[in-house]
Order: C-alpha cells, then sequence, then structure tokens
DNA sequence: GTCTATACCACGATAGAC
DNA sequence: GTCTATCGTGGTATAGAC
C-alpha cells in the first residue's frame, strides 16, 4: 500500500544535504531560503526542522564532513615512508583527483566560511590547517634531506594548495584535457617549483 | 550656514561605493542590504536609487571598475620590449602588489561574480580573460625563446595566477614577513616552475 | 537630493492537526 | 514525519513631501 506521507528519514536526511549543497554551490548560502531547499528535496520547509537546528547547522555539517573525509582519505592514500619526492607527487595528485570528484562542496569551503558562526568557523579553520600541515611536514622533510630548494617552506605550502585548489575554478569535464594529464601537468610544475 | 540636507551628490556617490565594498566584501553581497549601505553612509535607503539603479548594478559598477584599472594599472607598468624573464617577473610583483593594495575588490571579484545577471557577468569574465591573455603571451614569447619550459602555457598561466592571489587569503599587514620579501619568495619559485 | 512612509514580498522558524 | 497555517521580521524598491 503506498502512502503519500510517513516515515522516511533514512532517505529525506541525506536528501536535504545532497540538495542544500547543489544549491548553495549554486547561488550561494545566503541567496538560497530554507523554502527552495524543501521545494527541491520535495517536502515542506517546515519539515527540513527535523533534521536540522537551522540554516546554519546545515551548512556546517557539509563543511565539517568533508574536511574531516579530505583529511581521512588522504592519510589512508600517503605512501607511509615514502620519500619526499614520492610523497610530494602523491600529495599533489590526491589533491587535485579529490578536489575535482567534489567540486560543490570544495567550492563551499572556500566561499561560504563566513556564513559560519565564531566557533563553528573555528572549527574547519583548524582541520584546514591539519590538511595543510599534512603538506607543509612533506615540504620540511625533504628541505632537510637537501631533494628541495625551499625558500620558505610554509609560503610554498600556502602557493601550492592554491595553484592546485585553482584547478578548480576552470576545469571542464570533457575539456582538452583528461584528469590525469592536468594531474601530470601540474606535478612537473610543483617540483619544479620546489627545486626538485 | 551649515545644514543638514542638500546636495551632496559629489560626496555620497563615492562613499555609497566605498561603504558597499567594505561592507560586501565582509558579509558577502546577498548577506548585506541596502539598508545596511545606507546606514554606513549616513542616508536613507531610498536614497541609494539616485546613485544606482539597483543593487546589482552597484556590485557590478565596483567589479568593472577594479578589472579596468587592474589591466590599465599593468599596462601602464608592463616593461615595453623586455625580454621574457624580465617581463614575468614584473607581473608576479605586479600582481602581488597590486591585489594586496586592493583586497576587498578583489575579494569580490572572487567571490560575487555570480551575483550577476549574465550580460554583467560576460563583461567581467572577458576583462578577466584579457589580463590572463598578458601573463600567457608572456609565458609563450618565453617558451619560443627557448628560456622557459614549460608544458602547457594555459595552465602554467592558470596554475601563477591562482598562486599569486592566493597570497591575498594569508597575508597579514605586520606578519612575519614583508610584501616585498613575499614577492621575491613566489617570484623564486615561478621562476623555477616555468624552467627558468 | 534627501526625507518619511509604505507597498509588497520573501525570509527563517514554529505550532498544532493528521 | 509531513502537512498547513502563521508569526514576526526584514528584504528591495517606489511615491510623494520638502
Amino acid at each position: 500500500m503506498a502512502r503519500k506521507t510517513g516515515s522516511h528519514s533514512e532517505i529525506t536526511g541525506p536528501k536535504i544535504r545532497a540538495e542544500a549543497q547543489r544549491l548553495f554551490a549554486r547561488h550561494g548560502f545566503a541567496a538560497v531560503s530554507m523554502r527552495q531547499i524543501a521545494a527541491a528535496v520535495g517536502v515542506q520547509a517546515g519539515a527540513l526542522y527535523l533534521y536540522t537546528s537551522d540554516k546554519e547547522a546545515l551548512l556546517f555539517d557539509l563543511l565539517k564532513t568533508h574536511m574531516d573525509e579530505l583529511i581521512a582519505a588522504w592519510r589512508a592514500e600517503a605512501p607511509a615512508g615514502a620519500e619526499p619526492l614520492a610523497a610530494l607527487e602523491a600529495f599533489v595528485r590526491f589533491h587535485i583527483r579529490f578536489n575535482l570528484e567534489r567540486a560543490e562542496v570544495v567550492f563551499l569551503s572556500y566561499m561560504e566560511l563566513r556564513n559560519l558562526s565564531e566557533e563553528n568557523f573555528a572549527v574547519i579553520e583548524g582541520l584546514r590547517k591539519t590538511y595543510e600541515t599534512e603538506l607543509e611536514q612533506i615540504l620540511m622533510a625533504g628541505q632537510a634531506a637537501g631533494v628541495f630548494l625551499i625558500p620558505d617552506t610554509k609560503l610554498a605550502t600556502m602557493a601550492i594548495i592554491a595553484m592546485l585548489t585553482g584547478v578548480n575554478t576552470w576545469y571542464r569535464e570533457g575539456g582538452r584535457l583528461s584528469r590525469a594529464t592536468v594531474a601530470d601537468i601540474y606535478w612537473d610544475m610543483v617540483r619544479k617549483a620546489v627545486g626538485a
């Protein structure tokens, strides 16, 4: 017996997060209304509050989950005990691939931080810092081993991450270059930039 | 005889743009109301419409002016007939300096493009493309002359601009490094990245 | 050129029926 | 768990007095 209403919490919860992510990425957090999200999910606006305490919590949940998954994915993939050069190459390829696979939420992570409360902002910033430190430690190890020639590992960390994340702003599926080719080219530039 | 009301259009116009830029950069275009802008300027909300046709036109005016000034400033400063290596160094130092000097509107240019109408978006994108082409031509000239070793000048253009613009996300006045030192370090990394 | 006043609409969030 | 209905607020933009 199909019915129009009833219990769908296992479907509705993830669907709300998915639609919110899509709409926030497309139009911006402040420009998207709870009514729009509800319409995209197929429920009434009031029903959203069964799954989230308020609009900001919805954004924070998306960003927090993303950062946790980013760090966990890198740590699962990082070659243990590898030489700095191999570790750096792994990082470059991982960052480009992971960010292209999750372009929407990556975009959110860069654009919508200021819509978080002070406490929630600090949480996301801390996770971002944790991720950046993973790269910086590779650079420092390579510098100490004499295989990299980097004037400042802190600035090199920021420069490399900005450069890699920038791929998301112009890459289009089905364009001139495949993801693998883009990764090859960026790895070439990063390798040279650190003097390896 | 001072009077409370009267003609102030020569002051009010620029003041509206300045306050709008500050508020848009701080809170995001969609999150700032016309009432907030008016309050910061010291007029009533309705008075803003003497200077702008609507809220989006205010944003477009800021971005268009910025892009025009960016391109004009670079063309005024670009060393005429210089070697590719010198031209690239000039570009790197110019981009970092100009963007740090105008951090607010640069931030807007990256964050608020989606709040423009289709036509206005195309105008800004065209100007951005024009600016990027200035760099790409330097890279192509150096590649042709054999002084650069770049796998793909298009990607190198995007990578370098992303890397340089990224300085704006972390640089704080009075921090560990001066602007000049930051420019030195970034120039070192860019120079190596292009194989020079 | 700026003001007050306001039209009109959409917002986030909640209450209570089913 | 979802619905309808609604509260209170604040949004953009305009009208008309001064």
